[in-house]
DNA sequence: TCTGGGGTCCTAGGACCC
DNA sequence: TCTGGGGTCCTAGGACCC
């Protein structure tokens, strides 16, 4: 028997909540920028920067995170640089992003859903698949559902927090569905109907099919789901690998994964920050203390969240595009924010191109462990108490609250801060 | 067409162990 | 010492998502 998978993606997510928290943009063209639009936090906002200055937003290099209905129907986009939606909007207003209070309104969506289901899976900050299969019983049950779920979310979350529902046989189905009704719609995609309903799509529309791919099966005469649905199983493996090429085939016939993970309580698999800085980096005096703030910044999250790392990611982009990047295995597990930078420094310099100028750092930290390593010799109790009063410091006032003094005088913290240092 | 910042998963070769 | 096969770890890179 087939099961009910349904998909729901909330529209404009980040311009809905901020509208709703302020009555004043509602109705109005605005667009929200700053921080990213990634996988949240558990524990709500931690990567929080509560002095983000709008001095950060307006460099020539931040985008638009989310963009209100208004903005949109003007030519506002996703990703588009703030500047560029500022010509075309004149005085647009440009709203710095707040994980935190995303975090909270995804927490009450997740929280209702899991009222409900067996089983949720959080794809995003703004979307959820969920096993209705028992609750709804059919498909006049599973419409049901959700429209009872649309008016459960609005009386928890509020009238601006719109969202689409879609209902399939599938993960891969159900968010088609949902994304075939854009603004608040509910779509119901039977078994028997599957096939139809992918057809009626294009190669760009499947969650799974990104740029590349569309353009390789492009080279291969395949521009259609139908065209498709006619290429050999063979062929697509041996072009895109056992995983893909079987993928690609199913999907073109309506077959996909209807498992629905309950996410809940995951860890997640990395934690990491990156930063694109306004002027190319030369030094590597600049390098030191960039990643040693990012680093501090990763390490902060960790403990927030108990987590240990054995392995840290370090890269970097340059200013013509291209980039390194490496990774390297702890001794031992640990959220020190020193331990990391200095792990991810030692593998990152020698790859390091600094004639081509560092456009951004990352570094992220992975393959957690949860017990506590059964000592840490290098640093001192005093060490550790400090450690611990900061945390409590960046947990009351946000992430970037405290840094340490030989990372003062960097670009990327007055950018992150606010603060301005006087660089004699 | 990469603008950014946060993630996930897969592949593949080499080292190393049994 | 080499024969073989199987497994895992490590690193690097690619592709995709919002």
């Amino acid at each position: 028997m087939s099961r009910l998978i349904l998909h729901i993606d909330f529209n404009s997510f980040f311009a809905s909540v901020e509208a709703q928290a302020n009555p004043f943009l509602r109705g109005k063209a605005f667009a929200v920028a700053g921080k990213g639009k990634g996988r949240i936090d558990r524990e709500a906002g931690a990567i929080q920067g509560r002095r983000t200055s709008i001095a950060d937003l307006s460099h020539s290099r931040s985008v638009v995170t989310t963009a209100s209905r208004e903005a949109k129907n003007l030519g506002v986009k996703t990703a588009m640089t703030t500047w560029e939606a500022q010509r075309i909007i004149p005085n647009l207003p440009i709203i710095p992003g707040d994980p935190r209070k995303y975090a909270e309104v995804t927490h009450r969506f997740l929280k209702i859903l899991h009222e409900h289901c067996d089983a949720v899976e959080q794809f995003s900050v703004d979307e959820a698949f969920a096993d209705i299969t028992t609750v709804a019983g059919d498909k006049f049950g599973a419409i049901l559902f959700a429209q009872i779920l649309r008016s459960n979310i609005i009386k928890s979350i509020g009238e601006t927090c719109t969202a689409s529902i879609g209902i399939g046989p599938n993960k891969v189905l159900a968010k088609l569905a949902s994304e075939s009704v854009k603004p608040n719609g509910i779509t119901f995609v039977d078994i028997g109907d599957a096939e139809i309903f992918v057809a009626s799509r294009s190669l760009s529309d499947i969650c799974g099919i990104g740029r590349r791919t569309e353009k390789r099966l492009k080279s291969l005469g395949i521009f259609t789901i139908l065209q498709l649905r006619s290429a050999p199983i063979d062929r697509l493996i041996a072009e895109f690998g056992p995983h893909t090429g079987q993928f690609l085939w199913d999907v073109s016939r309506g077959i996909g994964d209807d498992t629905v993970t309950d996410s809940e309580g995951d860890d997640p698999k990395s934690v990491g920050h990156s930063y694109t800085f306004p002027h190319g980096l030369e030094t590597e005096n600049e390098i030191h203390n960039n990643l040693l703030a990012l680093a501090d910044m990763v390490a902060q999250r960790l403990r927030n969240q108990n987590l240990f790392a054995t392995h840290v990611n370090v890269f970097a982009r340059y200013e013509d595009g291209g980039g390194s990047g490496t990774s390297a295995t702890l001794p031992e597990a640990t959220n020190d924010g020193l331990t990391l930078f200095e792990y991810g420094l030692r593998s990152l310099l020698p790859i390091l191109d600094l004639d081509r100028g560092i456009r951004l750092l990352g570094i992220s930290a992975t393959h957690f462990a949860h017990h506590i390593p059964s000592l840490i010799p290098e640093h001192s109790d005093r060490y550790r108490r400090c450690i611990t009063a900061l945390d409590a410091v960046a947990k009351r006032f946000g992430t970037g609250a405290w840094h340490r003094a030989s990372t003062l005088n960097t670009i990327f913290l007055e950018r992150v801060s606010g603060w301005h240092y006087d660089h004699e």
